[in-house]
DNA sequence: TTCCTTAATAAGAATTATTATTAATAAGTT
DNA sequence: AACTTATTAATAATAATTCTTATTAAGGAA
């Protein structure tokens, strides 16, 4: 079980490899390790929380490791940050367009995927300002969990 | 002149203290001061911006003051912060609808004001997540300023 | 007005998140 | 197998923010 979900972290890791050979950049098992924690998380972990999961793996990989790797990765497009209000990075490697709701009690970050037919569109605006690379939807409120947790609380 | 501007600042500045004197805050000549810095700037600034700005008028004000009292405006809902990637966090008072485009080159965030018939749509899924207080639309991508330098820098 | 309570402050130390320095290591090429 | 140099580990340094504590001053009560 779980073979899917394998052999597509196997697939995206290939793609890390042509792509780091195509930028002229090496391979190493910590670059692989890091990009790893990071694809194959739902949680847009944070710089400290794949350090902790490497870790595991490889003992003595250094904090400066995981933050310029994952400085690296972002640069050649493999993974990105998600916007958010806190001191900390949060990293996302999936690339299929979607958006994030944050919760601003727990700071947990949701995934929001489109219908098939939906679209955002641009505000009419935004172009005036430049050469768009992306746009990303921030929805901020309270989760389900936290919502949750309020109404226990009460009680 | 200037004087209509100077107008609706002396009327957000009384709104501030109706809010404080409701939530049982003390109108502090620090936290007039500080929101002052935030709602009359158009750039977003970022604690230290803002610091700097204040000290000019209160030379001993603390670091940890304007820390500590963009974090309590933040939470009576004055002012926000905008989401960013960075590590500073940059705050608005502007209160009105509005998005922003963010400079991945010089970090600069500009404001998006929507078309008076203009709406952005929630995506559909959003509500599935919690109770949503707010929405942002940020669009990433090279600001005007920024591509002209890399135009001039080519020649 | 003066006194009193306590929220808010200044000063500076402490933490947290991230980045820089440097010598050693190991990818990938020759 | 040797060589070049990007990458790494270790650790120091920096940047951004928060905490601690003694002091001050808002705003209510006397």
């Amino acid at each position: 079980m779980e073979t899917n979900r394998e052999k597509m972290l196997e697939e995206k890791i290939d793609f890390l490899r042509t792509m780091c050979k195509l930028k002229g950049m090496r391979v190493t098992p910590q670059r692989i390790e890091i990009y790893k924690q990071v694809a194959n998380s739902c949680e847009h972990p944070d710089a400290e929380t794949v350090y902790e999961a490497v870790k595991e793996k490889m003992p003595n990989v250094s904090v400066d490791t995981v933050y310029r790797t994952l400085a690296s990765l972002e640069e050649m497009d493999m993974i990105f940050r998600v916007d958010n209000q806190l001191p900390k990075a949060r990293f996302d490697a999936d690339k299929t367009p979607h958006h994030h709701f944050l919760c601003v009690k727990c700071n947990e970050v949701y995934d929001i995927f489109l219908e098939p037919d939906e679209k955002i569109d641009l505000p009419k605006n935004a172009e005036r300002f430049g050469e768009i690379k992306d746009i990303n939807v921030q929805v901020r409120g309270i989760c389900n969990k936290c919502l949750q947790e309020q109404i226990n609380k009460q009680n």
